[in-house]
DNA sequence: TTGTACGCGTTATCAG
DNA sequence: CTGATAACGCGTACAA
C-alpha cells in the first residue's frame, strides 16, 4: 500500500527543495541533466501523478463540466451523454453528472453543488417540472456567476445562453407531409403536456403541415398523454372513438404503445394506420411493425454542446450566444408506406 | 455578474480577519453576537458559499465517487446508475462518470485520471476487453494506493475488493428448470463469448438445470454471438439446424432477436419455442410476444455498491472485504408457458 | 543551476 | 472574543 507521492515528499527525500523537483518533472531547461535525471527516475520509481485538486484550487480550471439531465434510463438523454463524453475527454475534460429525476428542486441542488468550484461549465436539459413552472433563476444565477452554461433539446428563450436543439418544427412538418403523400388524411398527433418546448415546436410543424394541404386540424385527434402511465385506457378510446388513418408520437414509446393498441383492434399498420414516432431507440428497431421514426442524432448534439461549453470555458467570448439546430433525419421502417 | 466571493473578499470588506470570518459563518462560540450578525448578513448577501475544491484539498476528502461502466447507452448500467447516483446523493456525494466503451485501453486512462485526486473511491463494471485479456494491474494499482474500489456485475477473482454481483448461476438454472417443468426439452442456450464472468456462470446454471433432469448437455445447442453484431444469419442458421424448444438468453438484445427469427421462420413463441432473457428492459415489455426475463434489480445493485463503497472510505474497514449478492426474479411474461 | 516566497480558499490551532 | 499562522499540493516569479 504505497500512497500516493508529492513533490515534497520527493524534494525530501532527494535533498532538494520542492520547486526543483516541480521544474524538473517539467523538464525545464533550468534544471541541470544530472538532477533532472535523479528526480524522474525517482518519480517514475514512485510513479508519482500531480493531484488533481490541487491544480485545480491553482489554476482555478477544474477541467470537468457538469451535465444535469432529467433522466439517465433513457435512450436519447445518454445518448447524448455519450456524444459528450467522448468529445470532452477528447480536449481534456471531465463530466461529473447528476440527475435531477425530473424535479425542479433536484435540479436547484445538483446545480448548486456543482457550481461551488467543482466544475468549468454546465450542459443542461431542463427537467419537466423546471418548464413546467417555468422559473429559471437558477440559470441565471449560475449564469450570473459566470459560470458557462450550455442548454439542449430542453431548452428555453428567458435564458440567454449557448443552446443545441433540433429542428423540431420542421421534421415534424416533413413527417406529416411524408404520411399525407403517401395518401394518409386524418392525421392525429400524440404528444405531452404543452410546456416542453419540443413537444410545442413538433405540434406546430404538425399543424402547419395540415394547414398547407388544406386539411383541418382538428383538436379532437390530438392526444395528450401523461409522460409516464402504465394506463392504457385513453389511447384505447381515443383510437377506438376517432377515425384516424396516421399517426405523429412525440416519442418512441407513445408510438409503439399505440401501436400495440390498434393493433389489437384488429387494425393493421401501416395499411390502415401508420405511425412515426420520434427517437430512433432500440424499440423502434425492434417492435413490429419495425417503428419509422426521427433520428435526432444525440451523439451529435453531444458533442456540439460540449463543443460550444468548451469553446466558451478556453476563450472568453463575451455575449455572443450562439444557438446551434441539429437537423433531424427521418428512418423509414415498416410503420409507414414506402 | 458577481463573481463568487471568498472567506478573503468577506474580510477584507468587513475589516476583520479571514479566520473570524471562517468562524463566524460556522456560528462559533468564539465570535460575539455582533460580528456574527454582521458577517453572516454580509455573506448571505453575496450568496458565500465554500469553495468545493479548496475543501477537498484540505480534508484530502473529494465527496466524488469515480463510476466506470462499459457503456452507457445501455438498460441495465443506467439502471444501475440511477441507484448509485441515488444513494450516493443521499450520503452528500456526487459522482463522475466514465465510459470504457469495452476498451482495456480507455479503462485504464479513466481510471488514471480519476484517481489523481478525483475521486474518494470507485464503482465500477469490467469492460470486456479487460475481462478477455485477464489482466488487473490498473485495479491492483489503485487498490494499492488504498484508494477502495466496489466491482458489480462483471467482476474477478483476481482482485480482491468489495463486489455487488447478481447469483447468475442459481437464477439461469431457475429458468431453465421452469422450462422443464412446462414441457420443454430440446433447450439451447444463446451467450456471448465465455471470458464474460455473467456469461460463464449463466452457463454452468444452465448446465446444472439440463444434467439435474438427465438430459442431455449438447454443444450444438450453445449459440455463441459476438457481443454487438447486426447479422442475423448466424441466428437463422442456428434454428433451422437444431430441433430446440425452448431458448435461454443471457441479454434482452439476443433474446428479441432470436424470437423474431424463429418466428419469421414460421415458429410459434411460446407454443414451439419459448424465450428467456436476462435484462428486464424496455424491449421485453414491448416485443411481441413479450419477453419472460431475469429481472437483476439494477437499482438496488447500484444502491448496495454505493453503500459498500462509502462505508469503506468513511471508515475504516481495513480488507474484511465483503461480496453481496442480489437475487434475481423472473419476470413472466408471454414467451413462456404458465 | 537551485531555492525562496507566494498564492489558490479553507479550516484548525494557538496566541493575544 | 479576534487574529495570525500553518497546512493541504502545486506552479511560478523572482532571488541567490
Amino acid at each position: 500500500m504505497k500512497k500516493r507521492v508529492t513533490l515534497k515528499q520527493i524534494a525530501k527525500e532527494l535533498d532538494v527543495s520542492v520547486s526543483t523537483v516541480s521544474k524538473a518533472l517539467k523538464n525545464s531547461e533550468e534544471i541541470s541533466r544530472d538532477t533532472k535525471d535523479k528526480i524522474q527516475a525517482f518519480a517514475k520509481l514512485y510513479n508519482y501523478r500531480p493531484n488533481n485538486i490541487a491544480l485545480s484550487l491553482k489554476n482555478k480550471k477544474t477541467k470537468n463540466i457538469g451535465v444535469i439531465i432529467p433522466d439517465i434510463v433513457h435512450h436519447f438523454f445518454t445518448t447524448v451523454f455519450r456524444g459528450i463524453e467522448h468529445y470532452a475527454g477528447e480536449r481534456g475534460y471531465n463530466v461529473m453528472i447528476c440527475v435531477s429525476d425530473e424535479s425542479f428542486e433536484k435540479e436547484i441542488l445538483n446545480m448548486e453543488l456543482l457550481a461551488n468550484g467543482s466544475i468549468d461549465g454546465f450542459i443542461m436539459s431542463l427537467s419537466a417540472e423546471t418548464q413546467e413552472k417555468n422559473d429559471y433563476t437558477h440559470l441565471k444565477e449560475v449564469l450570473g456567476q459566470g459560470i458557462p452554461l450550455v442548454l439542449f433539446d430542453r431548452v428555453t428563450e428567458d435564458i440567454e445562453c449557448d443552446k443545441v436543439i433540433l429542428n423540431d418544427e420542421q421534421i415534424a412538418y416533413d413527417a406529416v407531409q411524408g404520411m399525407i403523400r403517401s395518401g394518409k388524411r386524418k392525421i392525429a398527433l400524440v404528444t405531452t403536456e404543452g410546456y416542453f418546448n419540443v413537444s410545442f415546436d413538433r405540434a406546430r410543424g404538425y399543424k402547419r403541415a395540415l394547414e398547407m394541404n388544406g386539411l383541418d386540424v382538428d383538436k379532437a385527434l390530438v392526444l395528450t398523454l401523461p409522460y409516464k402511465s402504465e394506463d392504457d385506457t385513453v389511447i384505447w378510446d381515443f383510437f377506438e372513438s376517432n377515425d384516424i388513418d396516421a399517426v405523429l408520437c412525440v416519442n418512441e414509446i407513445f408510438a409503439i404503445k399505440c401501436m400495440d393498441v390498434v393493433q389489437r383492434q384488429g387494425k393493421k399498420v401501416p395499411e390502415d394506420i401508420s405511425f412515426i414516432g420520434f427517437t430512433n431507440g432500440i424499440l423502434s428497431r425492434y417492435s413490429t411493425p419495425k417503428l419509422t421514426t426521427v433520428a435526432q442524432h444525440g451523439e451529435l448534439m453531444g458533442e456540439t454542446a460540449a463543443r460550444l461549453l468548451i469553446d466558451r470555458i478556453e476563450n472568453d467570448l463575451e455575449g455572443n450566444h450562439k444557438t446551434e439546430v441539429i437537423s433531424a433525419t427521418i428512418i423509414h421502417r415498416e410503420s409507414t408506406i414506402n
